[in-house]
RNA sequence: GCUCCAGUAGCUCAGGGGAUAGAGCACCGGUUUCCUAAACCGGGUGUCGCAGGUUCGAAUCCUGCCUGGAGCGCCA
């Protein structure tokens, strides 16, 4: 992999995908507007920022750039400003040519030819065409799920797994060495209402009669669990105690959540347990040094508490805890990190890991989260500057919810399927993909934005299967697949094929093939996974109607094209299957 | 009450200063001597939540409001 990005650094023969043809563009604007301006054809002003970008329609070309921002500037008709510059462009190769309309578009057509020989280069190339160089020898960590070992992964989880991954994928693709990270705490109360929960699980099986409280672990997933260690042991484990129980039922939720990830292929590199911040002390270190820094203060109540607040914290008689000063970083209000009883909350180990995250070097971290994260995440960043650490190298992606709903046909409308472990009416990620597939689950989560709110209609996804997005873009894949099965048999081969003979189907398939370099970069720049889903759709959209149109036996170019280009299926994640 | 996110076609959602606002689903009609028809071709009258404002130009930016969700614990 190293070695490839090697190569696409260092070659200057093929540097092609539409984004640089854009700043290609852009280069050669600004320079005929200096160069108007430097023989008087138009008043001397800084020349603003060119953005050309890909029209919405194939008649307008295939790059545009609207002059009509100029004509302030220039003070001048805006039609008028763009003869100007295309009169004084310096001629590009890969242009044919430039069309000008009302009421001031600069259109440019990409020429035939160039398109064409892409085809070569792209065969050549093989996966590493879109290889970007953005990430070249830097790292990245990509943090994602991090749920405790308390439950199943649920619909919920299963957004941010999807995400974080396709988020790792795409710093991969764009050149990054990425790791994946999943951050838990083991020490927590649920933990140990999930010990005891088991421990009462148990003496039932071994048929004890006790009383099973309403606000333990309600889920049946539990009852499996100490049937199995009724079958295995018997009644010897009734002397133990719940930190026994907690340990066994950890154990087996870690194996369930590693086997449901890794059933829509994601796995981790990384195992973080908070526990481990405690015992090597970076926890107290970490308060130490910003007590040192000054940022902590002892009281009974934060400096900026209102009298209604003073008045409450005095009523429950609380001793002075220990406060991090984070308003003065912008935060609204003061956080308690050691509570009077001496326990810490969770701000301070997640300042600490945070902290131990950065000492790691990555040049990015991205930490994907819950909303309901927001607040704890900016105390986080505040934290870490009181350590008079830069917060930069992380970005936070928020995952807004996700709702499983059912259609109510008797109300005619949708309602929430419950997702509360503790009352163990939920979904699973297991049972998603049982009714669907592992191809579905990741696509449905990830072709949405991350912060809309998400209702994944469960029937839905499973009655339309056979309609679903997903299979019609896996479906392009086979069918490239079943061209190139056809044409071994056939004994034919696409050796000494002829460009010059593709047509203007192939050359539509070509330009949206070429896009997949800018639609990377800008996944990584901005965050965005979720664009590579619908890229995939698109490109998939393009190629089905060239399927149908042009057959592979009168032209040898398009299998190549499509087989160089369908590594999109693999960018998401999802299998590429070569037969449905 | 304060902060953040969302409101776009019947439904689920893209787009987030530029040309005639898109896709999937659903619905209707057509297409198969030949690489998989899970496909293709045709069919869209949308107050882009509401009202102002900025701009040559606003679904997009600003302000206010309405609706839904999330956060605002010495919870985890």
């Amino acid at each position: 992999m190293l070695e490839s990005v090697a190569v696409y650094t260092t070659s200057n023969t093929r540097r092609y995908s539409l984004k640089q043809l854009n700043q290609e563009l852009e280069k050669a604007i600004s320079a005929a507007l200096l160069s108007a301006q430097a023989d008087g054809r138009l008043p001397t002003f800084d020349v603003p920022a060119i953005p050309v970008s890909p029209p919405k329609r194939a008649d307008q070309g295939d790059l545009s750039y609207p002059a009509m921002g100029l004509a302030r500037l220039a003070r001048k008709n805006p039609l008028d400003i763009a003869r100007l510059i295309v009169d004084s462009m310096n001629s590009l190769d890969f242009i044919d040519h430039i069309d000008i309309a009302p009421p001031g578009f600069i259109n440019f057509t990409i020429a035939a030819d160039y398109l064409k020989r892409q085809v070569d280069t792209i065969i050549a190339e093989g996966d590493n065409f879109f290889r970007l160089s953005i990430g070249a020898g830097k790292t990245a960590q990509v943090e994602f799920v991090s749920a405790n070992p308390s439950g199943p992964i649920t619909i919920g989880h299963t957004r941010g797994a999807v995400v974080g991954d396709a988020m790792a994928r795409l710093l991969e693709a764009a050149g990054y060495q990425v790791q994946r990270e999943y951050y838990y705490n083991n020490a927590g109360n649920q933990m140990v209402i999930l010990g005891k929960s088991l421990m009462l699980r148990y003496l039932q099986q071994i048929g004890d009669d006790v009383d099973y409280p309403a606000d333990y672990y309600q889920g049946e997933y539990l009852v499996d669990v100490a049937a199995q260690l009724a079958d295995e042991n018997g009644d010897s484990l009734r002397a133990r105690d719940w930190a026994y129980f907690k340990d066994a039922a950890e154990s087996q939720m870690f194996q369930w959540i590693n086997r449901s990830l890794a059933s829509i292929d994601i796995k981790h590199d990384e195992f973080f347990n908070e526990t481990s911040l405690f015992e090597c002390g970076r926890i107290w270190r970490t308060l130490e040094l910003m007590r040192e820094n000054g940022h902590v203060y002892e009281a009974t109540h934060w400096e900026g508490a209102d009298a209604v607040e003073v008045a409450d914290v005095a009523a429950k008689g609380y001793e002075p805890a220990t406060w991090f000063h984070s308003s003065a970083f912008g935060d609204e209000k003061d956080r308690v990190m050691v509570k009077s009883d001496g326990a810490p909350t969770y701000t301070l180990p997640d300042i600490a890991y945070h902290c131990d995250k950065l000492e790691r070097g990555f040049d990015i971290a991205v930490n994907v989260l819950g909303t309901d994260h927001f607040s704890q995440a900016q105390v986080v960043k505040y934290g870490l500057q009181a350590l008079g650490m830069d917060p930069a190298p992380i970005h936070v992606i928020f995952v807004q919810m996700v709702r499983a709903v059912r259609w109510n046909q008797a109300r005619g409308e949708y309602e929430a399927v419950k997702q509360s472990k503790r009352a163990g009416d939920f979904d699973t990620l297991d049972d998603l993909v049982e009714m669907t597939s592992a191809d579905a689950v990741r696509y449905h989560m990830l072709a949405r934005s991350p912060n809309s709110q998400l209702d994944f209609d469960v029937d839905q996804v499973v009655k339309q299967s056979n309609e679903n997005p997903v299979y019609y873009i896996q479906n392009a894949y086979v069918r490239c697949a079943g061209i190139f099965r056809e044409a071994d048999e056939r004994g034919f081969s696409d050796k000494d094929a002829d460009l010059s003979l593709l047509g203007a189907d192939e050359l539509c398939f070509i330009r949206k093939a070429l896009e997949l370099g800018n639609v990377i970069e800008q996944a990584v720049l901005n965050y965005e996974p979720h664009k590579i889903a619908f890229y995939a759709h698109e490109l998939a959209s393009v190629f089905h109607p060239i399927y149908d149109r042009v057959r592979v036996l009168h032209s040898e170019a398009p299998p190549d094209v499509a087989k160089a280009r369908l590594r999109f299926l693999q960018l998401m994640g999802m299998s590429a299957p070569e037969r449905m």
